[in-house]
DNA sequence: TATAACTAGTTGTCTATACCAGTCAGAAAA
DNA sequence: TTTTCTGACTGGTATAGACAACTAGTTATA
């Protein structure tokens, strides 16, 4: 169950051991877990280990404390869903479709002006290019232009097409804090009516997206171009 | 500075006197901000106590922990311009345009089966329907049609014309909670390029929003079409 | 000169313990 | 029977110390 042993922190063994009770649906909403001393009791760890696994899982809200009566399970939050910053492949997936990619091309480049602002960097400085056709059921479903600058990783074509760029960004020790985005309607120009199969003219959705890391840089400025007859964008909101 | 008799606990007063100095810029952005040590050593409390105060200004986002190099001040937070529900009007005094409505028409139908669905009611049912034009600086920028269940609120022209829907939502003592939205690229219709002053065949961006209330109720569908020329939605996501 | 080992500093994880502050049920007192 | 108190539970705060993992600069070595 917990293993002492394991390179992983013993908090986040409990952390996962207790979120997936909640996840099975073993834990409904509502119910009261055990008190800190037992499970420090049970996994043998002490108190303060088992407050930082449960803290944790109270800041991401999956459990609530009342002082003296016990924690609980929260009702299950729209939150989790809630300002999904998430990937085209996940995205996709949670939709029920199956992702996949084509890459089209990879170059580094010069930042021009208006790359330089976007990404927060010199002008002249050398940034990946990264173009893809993005598939759902291998169906085209959107062209995506990636510009990341190349001073803060190294990238090859390869980690492209085999793993996923953030996977990358977090092997560099890198962690996604949040973007902003803009959606706009317009429509399909030539060179992206062709690649998405569809009609010169027909509506697409661009959304550019710009993503920051944790301290504030920029990552990436992601341009995407999405057919506007098999893509609705969602997204729910909280006050 | 720290006050040991304060009812107040000390991880608090700590994290109070790091923001402040955070808030009134004296710490700006990336600064190495004391090892954990030497503010134990400082206020003379024990090192826990200072982690406590500082995981807790981690996960507000005021600050950032390097392993092996020491804890930094973050970049400006965005979290409150973060999950912006806002009405039309709040959109668009915030992009510095200056926000009307044009009531279309304001009627009383019957609940069809999608928006006996949406709204949570038995079909047939009693729903307002609201059609206006969105202006921005007089210039159209979308057509908008609201559906609310009678029953939650008692609503009459003048209410639409003179104030905010949301305003009388709030004086029946409903508040709104959480809406989810779904955005798609499409092509103006006759009816709507002509009410949008656009032509036929132009892109317009497709938004449908339903919102809720605390209590779990949705309060209305509201259908929207911008013109994809002039309206960009923005929205900033956190990870 | 280049490389490896060391060192002092950082945050990260974990322990064992203590006492405080609410909650609630059952025992004791009215 | 009703009220009050007590005790055993809960999470909340705080301590002092230990060692691990990582960073960056310095020193010793090949």
């Amino acid at each position: 169950m917990i293993d002492k042993k394991s390179p992983m922190p013993l908090y986040f063994q409990i952390e996962e051991a207790i979120k997936q009770k909640i996840e099975k649906g073993e834990w409904i909403t509502g119910t009261m877990i055990s008190s800190e001393r037992e499970f420090a009791e049970n996994y043998e760890v002490s108190r303060m280990t088992v407050r930082q696994a449960i803290n944790n899982l109270v800041n991401d809200g999956y459990l609530t404390r009342q002082k003296g009566k016990g924690t609980f399970v929260s009702a299950k939050k729209i939150e989790q869903k809630l300002l999904g910053l998430t990937s085209f492949t996940e995205d996709m997936r949670s939709r029920g479709y199956r992702p996949a990619s084509k890459l089209i091309s990879f170059q580094t480049i010069s930042a021009n002006q208006r790359l330089a602002k976007a990404l927060e960097i010199p002008e002249n400085q050398k940034i990946y290019e990264i173009k893809r056709v993005r598939l759902a059921n291998d169906i085209p479903m959107a062209f995506e232009t990636t510009f990341v600058p190349a001073q803060l990783l190294y990238l090859q074509e390869s980690h492209i097409k085999e793993g996923s760029l953030y996977s990358e960004v977090e092997n560099a020790g890198f962690k996604i804090d949040y973007a902003t985005q803009s959606l706009e309607a317009s429509i399909a120009r030539d060179a992206e009516s062709e690649i998405l199969e569809i009609t010169k003219g027909a509506p697409v959705l661009l959304i550019e997206r710009q993503t920051f890391l944790t301290n504030g840089m920029p990552l990436e400025l992601v341009h995407s171009v999405y057919r506007g007859d098999r893509y609705k964008f969602m997204i729910d909101m909280k006050r």
